[in-house]
RNA sequence: GCGCCCUUCGUCUAUCGGUUAGGACACCAGAUUUUCAUUCUGGGAAGAGGGGUUCGACUCCCCUAGGGCGUGCCA
């Protein structure tokens, strides 16, 4: 047990879909917070401004509520060391920066981002890391003062030790020795005034009185930085633990390019969250045998941080799976179950609103599960068969839908404009009518040509479910394109 | 390239110097079941390679190989 109570946090930041590994590092942090009698709590961490989103900050809030996991404090609920959303302190970090510039740790640093690639690129060919080369180090404080003055852009940048490693334990990996020269000059505020997440991080964690920071072992070769401004601060350093990454198949860190990553995928497919939570729960439980279904509840009691394993385990959907098949036959009673299918069918209200759309296509209602089935359908069971009737060769119809699929990654905002807007685009890119366009995306994402209109449809089935539809759909006519069909 | 890290069945893992290397998912076979699913029983399946240390290594050390993360005015 731990002495003082710990505080945790997750730190989400807005700029995609809620990701499943998001889900991962906030269970962890929730049970440790539980297991200890601790508090657990939320901070949108949006220094980002160019990716940060209202519309994912919204997503992934609901997404996290719908995980079961409740946090203490956060932007939603308030809390006495807010506001929990860096934006909203953009203002408090402006002193931090200042005083490590007055103390010489920290300095102004004018250089282009086109300076720095070209920097870089030389760097590479050369065969050097890639690291700022100081450049702006050398300065006097006059030359800062006019260069500001003409209104030159800057950054300000910390000032790395020269000689010796960072060691540092950590609750995960150990004790750790990270040589100080493959440490760069981080930047700490950037040109628009927003502080990094390594600045904003170590103030926040500082202010918001967090004792352990646990997250993804991608910022494992971070820790100095963070370490480093601690020390300039004069401050306390959390306990810092860093976890092992959730991984595709073939081992990489887990993306959605290869993988559903979006928690909202899962939670349209069917899975309770109940499941999902026991399946990610289990990576930090170390199960020799026995029961495996565990509620949350038992999840805490069994939670063992300090025998972590340090390889990244493979997302494995099949025992996702497994575990969710029980859930829905054992924890469930028959009226409990029946209700949590209502709920589910109703999520987003993708079920009215998809009979609204049915309605003036159909004769009888038995004709609904077939015209409507799709939105809630985990798998619409696409063959070459089902692109078979299409006038546009399996080689166009592939070339449609790998355009509209990584073009649709560029909307910000998804809805029914902005598909409409979207695909009209990918239309004129391609040089073909909309009309030609669309009779793939239709069966692609019903696994039939006769259905809804396609982008209310796209709209209501949400970016991640469309995502892996194309996908899908790709893969198959792929097949057919090279069987030469 | 450089820095850090990882390596037991296909997958998740147990083992913390002495085990027929155990369990779970998946897979295969059989039983139960009006069908199917569930359930039950059984089966195949692993210590990356090479050196040490030791009476004895999956376990400790070194090297090699493979893999991951990082190397951003992204988080």
């Amino acid at each position: 047990m731990i002495a003082t109570k710990p505080r945790v946090r997750i730190a989400p930041s807005p700029t995609g879909e809620p990701h499943v590994g998001t889900a991962y590092i906030a269970l962890f942090n929730y049970l440790f917070a539980k297991k200890h009698g601790g508090e657990f709590i939320l901070r949108i961490e949006d220094t980002d401004a160019t990716r940060s989103t209202l519309e994912f900050e919204q997503k992934v809030l609901d997404a996290l509520r719908w995980t079961g996991l409740t946090w203490a404090e956060g932007p939603d609920v308030g809390g006495p060391y807010g506001p929990y959303r860096q934006s909203d302190r953009k203002d408090m970090y402006q002193p931090y920066a200042q005083q490590l510039l007055d103390k010489g740790h920290a300095f102004r640093c004018f250089c282009t981002p086109e300076r720095l690639e070209q920097m870089r690129e030389g760097q590479r060919a050369a065969g050097k890391p890639p690291k700022y080369d100081g450049l702006c180090l050398s300065y006097t404080a006059e030359e800062v003062t006019s260069r500001m003055a003409a209104g030159e852009g800057s950054v300000i940048r910390m000032k790395i030790p020269t000689e010796g490693s960072c060691d540092f334990h950590d609750g995960v990996y150990g004790d750790v020795s990270i040589p100080w020269d493959s440490v760069d000059m981080q930047v700490l505020i950037k040109g628009d005034g927003m502080p990094t997440y390594h600045m904003a991080n170590v103030i926040d964690d500082h202010l918001m009185k967090i004792t352990h920071v646990a997250r993804g072992e991608e910022w494992l070769a971070s820790v100095p930085k963070h370490i480093l401004l601690y020390r300039y601060f004069e401050w306390e350093q959390p306990v810092f633990m860093h976890l092992s990454l959730m991984r595709n198949a073939d081992k990489s860190k887990l993306s959605k390019r290869k993988n559903p990553t979006s928690i909202s995928y899962y939670s349209a497919l069917g899975y309770l969250p109940e499941a999902l939570m026991n399946f990610l729960g289990l990576f930090f439980i170390q199960i020799a045998e026995g029961e495996e279904m565990l509620t949350m509840d038992e999840l805490i009691e069994k939670f063992d941080p300090d025998n972590l394993s340090k390889a990244g385990a493979i997302f494995d959907i099949q025992k996702l799976d497994w575990l969710n098949g029980r859930w829905l036959r054992e924890k469930l009673s028959p009226d409990e179950f029946v209700a949590r299918v209502l709920e589910w069918a109703m999520e987003n209200s993708r079920l009215t609103e998809g009979l609204k759309h049915s309605q003036s296509r159909i004769s009888k209602l038995g004709e609904l599960p077939n015209l409507a089935g799709f939105l809630l359908s985990s798998d619409v069971g696409l063959t070459p068969a089902s692109f078979a009737g299409l006038k546009t060769s399996p080689a166009e119809t592939l070339e449609i839908l790998t355009t509209v699929q990584t073009d649709l990654e560029k909307i910000l905002e998804w809805n029914v404009e902005t598909i409409d807007a979207e695909l009209r685009a990918v239309a004129d890119k391609l040089g073909k009518k909309l009309r030609v366009v669309t009779p793939p995306l239709f069966v692609a994402m019903s696994g039939s040509s006769r259905s809804l209109p396609l982008f209310d449809s796209m709209a209501l089935l949400g970016r991640s479910v469309v995502r892996q539809r194309l996908k899908i759909a790709a893969a198959v006519v792929a097949s057919m394109v090279g069987d030469g069909k």
